[in-house]
RNA sequence: GGAGAGGUAGCGAAGUGGUCAAACGCAUCUGACUGUAAAUCAGACGGCUAACGCCUUCGAAGGUUCAAAUCCUUCCCUCUCCA
């Protein structure tokens, strides 16, 4: 095992706190391996790269010879958002809960070591607990100060609902930690008042508290809004090399930079004496190499500089088999899920945004023959390769 | 339990009997310009129709009216103050 002072500097690096680090240190110096958590929401199975910020930083710590506890908090994901306001947190059932565990398992052994990776459930102990034993939990914390969380503190604020149900998240959560006896938590930094309740309960039920380890959110590819697959912003690990290559080109330059500061060990200082499309590739290219190889990443890069350079057709693109020899194109559009409605596939015509074979067509009337296989290209990158069955 | 305020399209927010498929802003989409960047500009932004137009939307269900997001009734939900 390094010395403390070497896994110190490791773990520091892009962590946002760490609560409080002497705590950690003295942990560290006891050279045994130490029991570190996190727990994910199962009820987004696609692993994207704001995910992968932390998941870096748990591998880190399986290099170190630590042992990573990865908590699916399937009891909590069964109950949902009790506001109903987010879309996102709708009560999942068992059986959709395991196979996103299942979606889970596979994605994260992209970044973690499988060997050194222990997989926990929170519905194993959580559901056994009685209503008195949530009693006691509940009287371990006031009202007050669950207040103290910023975003509890802005609805109480902004008159908008808090249910009771969600003051018990976080104690549950913080119970978690005490089941597992983590010695450290990680998560974003949304998290921390979360992560805090682990230290108090933990403290409360004699055990030495967890230190709490945050580490920053990254924004989606808006560059505004952290990365979520409900605001659609997000560059997923298990998309196919092209999108997360071109997802990345698309960025704005400052995000960029943001994304070499969390995602990669670049210094900074030489990626900025790039030029920024040449600093974006590489990006572009680490990523892809990652979640895939090197290779799969040079193709990534070539087809990319074909389609958007050159003006070329992706070498590999989807097929779709149209029922007829001929066709009107709004049909073909909607038929084929380039466009959702009639409507919608119209006002793309006439807005210039469909071309085929490169020629582009805003007649929106026009009939599409398909005696040989066409390809339709909607905006910028949507791409079709069409037939006739 | 009492008094009051409110629930409008993805979000925020106008609209209080017809001119409302519903202002405006944000987000989104398309085009131009570029480095598939940013900024900017132009346009679109419920569905169906070639089009006149038709159909479905303003918490839910009924009702009044030639006509309702707007008025009435009941219900559901949120918030504030009082108890």
């Amino acid at each position: 095992m390094k010395s403390y002072a070497d896994q110190l500097e490791i773990i520091r690096r892009g962590a946002v706190e760490i609560i409080p680090e002497s705590e950690l240190i003295e942990k560290l110096k006891l050279g045994l391996p130490l029991r570190v958590k996190f727990g994910a929401d199962p009820s987004a199975p696609d692993i994207h790269l704001g995910h992968t910020v932390v998941l870096n930083k748990l591998r880190q710590f399986q290099d170190l010879g630590h042992h990573v506890i990865f908590l699916i908090g399937d009891f909590t994901a069964m109950i949902g958002d009790p506001t109903g306001k987010s879309e996102t947190r709708k009560p999942l059932s068992k059986e959709q809960v395991e196979a996103n565990a299942g979606s889970y398992k596979e994605q994260i052994f992209k970044i973690l070591d499988k060997h050194k990776t222990e997989i926990v459930y929170n519905s194993h102990w959580l559901e056994k607990m009685s209503l008195m034993d949530v009693f006691k939990l509940s009287a371990q914390y006031t009202v007050a100060r669950m207040l103290e969380r910023k975003d509890f503190a802005a609805r109480f604020e902004g008159e908008k609902d808090i249910s009771i149900l969600e003051f018990l998240y976080p104690l549950l959560q913080g119970h978690d930690s005490v089941h597992l006896k983590a010695d450290i938590e990680i998560g974003g930094t949304d998290q921390k008042f979360n992560l805090l309740m682990g230290r108090t309960l933990q403290q409360k039920a004699g055990q030495t508290p967890q230190v709490v380890l945050t580490m920053p959110l990254l924004e989606g590819t808006d560059g505004v809004q952290k990365m979520s697959k409900s605001l659609g912003n997000y560059i997923g690990i298990t998309d196919p090399p092209s999108e997360i290559f071109g997802k990345t080109m698309s960025i704005s330059d400052p995000l960029m930079l943001r994304y070499y500061e969390l995602l990669t060990d670049e210094p900074l200082e030489e990626i900025k004496a790039l030029h920024p499309m040449e600093a974006k590739k590489r990006l572009a290219r680490r990523l892809v190499a990652r979640f895939y190889d090197k290779k799969e990443a040079a193709a990534a890069e070539e087809s990319f500089t074909s389609v958007f350079k050159k003006g070329e057709v992706p070498r590999e693109v989807e097929l779709f088999t149209a029922g007829h020899p001929k066709m009107p194109l709004l049909d073909l559009l909607t038929e084929s899920g380039l466009a959702p409605s009639r409507s919608e596939a119209k006002r793309l015509v006439q807005q210039g945004g469909v071309s085929l074979d490169g020629k582009p067509i805003t007649d929106e009337k026009a009939i599409v023959t398909l005696d040989t296989e066409k390809t339709i290209k909607v905006g910028k990158r949507k791409f079709l390769r069409v037939k006739n069955g």
